[in-house]
DNA sequence: GTACATCGCCAAATTACGTCA
DNA sequence: GGTGACGTAATTTGGCGATGT
């Protein structure tokens, strides 16, 4: 915590005084940013009746405490908010309004779990991304590996056989299969693998397995 | 045309409550 | 029953475009 707000410090509001509930103390000073009071004020009188009328709602507490209470929504609206979120991910203010009449919840309330959903949504899309470019990373290291290995295999040969050094490098190939050099010996009489055709690179990104 | 204020909406970060193991 | 982890409702903050003056 941070001391900016707690929960029993803060005055939980009441649907008509929300209007005002930007004043609490911990907020004094963000609370006349012209975007909070705005917020509050944008309400209509059809809204802050909505809100006035919401069973689920209550600040309150039974023994009539102003501790912040958080709402569970029932599957019932979860289902149907998850629906709409199907749909379409941003609302407008009369789907908003339908939606909170449906649901009997304030517009804000749905107005913030489509936020928190939008957030949830792009946190899960990230997680994702980063777990596919973990595996990409993994699949380059693989190839970086083999490619090391290969080049020293070509290095080894080059020192045991000097034959290789008359060869033009561009007339050498490498089988596919195999990963063995061609263009010498009895396999490769007349015709080596033909580099020329073109070179031999493999993305591994779109095709891993492509890899030879 | 432009500078400014206000509004309305949103994303990001954070807080805090409810639930479950 | 107490506790920590986790999910998520709610709040705060700041940015941006639209609109009016």
């Amino acid at each position: 915590m941070d001391g900016k707000r707690s929960g029993c410090e803060e005055p939980v509001v009441r649907a008509h005084d929300q209007l005002y509930r930007q004043a609490s103390p911990h907020s004094a000073v963000s609370s006349f940013s012209s975007g909070r009071v705005k917020r509050e004020r944008d309400l209509s009188s059809e809204e802050v009746e909505v809100e006035r009328v919401s069973s689920r709602v209550s600040d309150e507490d039974e023994d009539g405490t102003n501790a912040r209470k958080k709402l569970r929504l029932t599957k019932e609206q979860s289902a149907l908010l998850e629906e709409s979120f199907k749909q379409h991910s941003t609302l407008n203010p009369k789907q908003k309004q339908a939606l909170a009449r449906q649901l009997n919840l304030r517009p804000r309330q749905v107005e913030v779990w489509f936020q928190n959903r939008r957030a949830r949504t792009k946190l899960k899309q990230t997680e994702m991304d980063c777990e596919i470019l973990k595996k990409c990373c993994e699949s380059l290291t693989d190839e970086n590996r083999r490619l090391q290995k290969e080049l020293q295999e070509l290095k080894s040969l080059k020192m045991a056989q000097p034959f290789y050094m008359h060869m033009p490098a561009a007339t050498l190939t490498m089988c596919p299969s195999c990963e063995r050099i061609g263009g010498v010996g009895e396999g490769a009489s007349k015709i080596p693998f033909s580099m020329t055709a073109k070179p031999h690179f493999y993305n591994s990104f779109t095709n891993p397995s492509a890899a030879c």
